[in-house]
DNA sequence: GCCAACGTTGGC
DNA sequence: GCCAACGTTGGC
């Protein structure tokens, strides 16, 4: 059978807390931190194999700068364990986890950053979910049509 | 710094 | 369950 399609997303981080280069430098990461129960459930609804546009946000300009690829799913979000990590969870125990996690795989960046003003001209909010005013979730689902787009856009990563 | 658009919390 | 108050994200 032939290798099913993978889904695409879209995943924000600061690039001052966590950018493309941190992550080039790691080669993967766990993508920790996540409290936002719609994120998390897109996070365990992703696949391995399944590729995610890297986002910097909170920045001048914010943007795509990136791909990465899911390489594992279903792990347990360390930090909501320790009462000293910023992202601690007082509601959350080890043997009731609340946050989970996906790894993922540095793909490369692209040549040159896809700002937000950019993506604005080009598609709309259903096209690109992360364009609709006011949105606040950190990591979210990209229609097939509009990632094959992008990556044409894009072109090779490097 | 401002503010829109949520999500969360807690009283009732 | 309702809702007010508050907190967070993130663009501008």
């Amino acid at each position: 059978m032939a290798k099913q399609d993978p889904n695409y997303w879209l995943m924000k981080s600061e690039p001052d807390a966590y950018g493309i280069d941190h992550l080039k430098k790691e080669g993967n990461t766990l993508w920790d931190g996540i409290r936002n129960y719609q994120a998390r459930n897109f996070m365990r609804s992703m696949l391995i194999g399944d590729k995610a546009f890297f986002y910097h946000s909170n920045c001048k300009p914010p943007g795509i700068v990136g791909l990465m690829e899911v390489i594992e799913t279903g792990l347990v979000d360390p930090t909501q364990f320790d009462p000293k990590a910023k992202y601690y969870d007082p509601k959350s125990s080890p043997d009731k986890p609340r946050w989970d996690c996906v790894r993922l795989h540095y793909l490369g960046r692209f040549s040159e950053l896809l700002s937000l003003e950019s993506l604005r001209d080009k598609y709309s909010a259903e096209q690109l979910p992360v364009l609709r005013k006011g949105n606040r979730l950190s990591i979210l689902p990209i229609p097939k049509s509009t990632a094959n787009d992008l990556l044409q856009w894009l072109g090779p990563l490097h």
